[in-house]
DNA sequence: CTCCTGTATTTTGGATCCAATATTGATAAT
DNA sequence: ATTATCAATATTGGATCCAAAATACAGGAG
């Protein structure tokens, strides 16, 4: 094996620095509202300031970070009323998916979700909690896509990237990861039995919980 | 007065290609599927190929052109498939945005709905279809503004972009700018009474409506 | 005649350099 | 002392040039 070094690196120097800018960005390293110099990220990330630019503007796009004319890129502010937000959004947009989703399941599809499952719980063993957002991720994006609706799916998916930093806040959490294992298996269960009503239940329920457990996570001291 | 020619030039190159990429994509004058040639395009609109990349890579995030690595940009085929579950996302937000709006809905902002308005049947009056599509816009971007949701209102304006080589389309025919103007007029007299749902409802009629002219105007001899 | 292969050409990706704009700081006038 | 103005600096925007990849094409083997 020569480069399975876990990630190999993207074929492009804007997708690498984009990548890279997303886990800068999760991570904290570069915080909500710090200005962008795209000298010195150019030069950390060993490219050019063009690459860097093109993937500026893909963040942009997607709302992680926000752009004026010759002032240059800020990392957007997330605030619990923006995560408050996405999750509304999401809710509004995953219910249809999953609803549209329910029409059109196959065996085949629910084999693919389970094996996602089946890798989330692996990693969730193994304690590897990227791996585990990860896989989470690809459980729920397999369901969404049965919808056969492309644009809607985008959409979710570029939502849950927006939510990216908080995720990884959840997921850092024991008895979270625990919950979301409870909630997949009972979300494969009621998708056998074909109840989309059910499973949007439990979606929104999941989100409700993750924005309570964030808020009282965030703001740890405001009653003391 | 030096520069009022209808539209100033953008304060960048990015800007400028932008909105002339939309133009020549609603216009058709850009064909879906067609690749963008970068160079051609470039030397077309007078600039050279990274402001126009950095467009694409707006446009990309739009959903307007697709991109493959070492492949280049493409215009998005836009299906009536993917027009009609534009319409159906578009009625999951707006829907979501109008009812939270009618809760904030305050006299300022009533009037400013109704300015856009009186500015739409200026235009239709003269017969400013361009005119009268731009502050149609302004007339609903105004009332889903009112939701506080600024997220939501991105993705909504995100959503009309995508769609405009159709509204042009739609507009194109005199009784649909007839009919759109009475739609406006129900819907502010229902925001007025502060009736959200009787809006949806309107709402929803009127992309029904859009979906199915514009149908019957792309597929004419499907009977025949 | 078909298919594979290697090469030429086209097209995209990226680095560097220069221009334009914004920001900062210093100076001077009130 | 405060504010306005102008110069110096930092930062972004854009053009050109070169590298890398993909595509098209020609030639030869089967």
């Amino acid at each position: 094996m020569t480069s399975v070094e876990g990630h190999r690196r993207p074929p492009t120097a804007q997708q690498f620095v984009l990548e890279e800018l997303r886990r800068a960005i999760t991570t904290g390293r570069l915080r909500p509202g710090d200005p962008i110099r795209q000298e010195a990220l150019a030069e950390e990330f060993d490219v050019s300031r063009v690459p860097l630019r093109e993937a500026l503007k893909t963040l942009e796009g997607e709302g992680l970070v926000t752009y004026k004319a010759h002032r240059g890129y800020c990392v957007q502010r997330l605030s619990l009323d923006d995560l408050r937000e996405v999750c509304l959004i999401r809710e509004l947009l995953e219910a249809e998916a999953v609803r549209r989703a329910v029409e059109r399941l196959t065996d085949a599809g629910l084999a693919a979700a389970e094996r996602a499952q089946a890798e989330v719980e692996r990693a969730a063993a193994a304690g590897e909690v990227l791996e585990m957002a990860e896989a989470n991720r690809r459980f729920h994006m397999t369901i969404f896509e049965w919808s056969e609706l492309p644009r809607l799916v985008r959409l979710i998916r570029t939502l849950w990237d927006s939510t990216d930093a908080y995720r990884s806040l959840y997921y850092g959490e024991e008895p979270n990861r625990q919950r979301v294992i409870e909630e997949h298996r009972a979300t494969l269960d009621l998708l056998r039995r074909r109840d989309a009503e059910a499973v949007v239940a439990v979606l929104a329920a999941h989100r409700a919980h993750a924005v309570t457990a964030i808020e009282t996570q965030l703001a740890p001291g405001t009653v003391g």
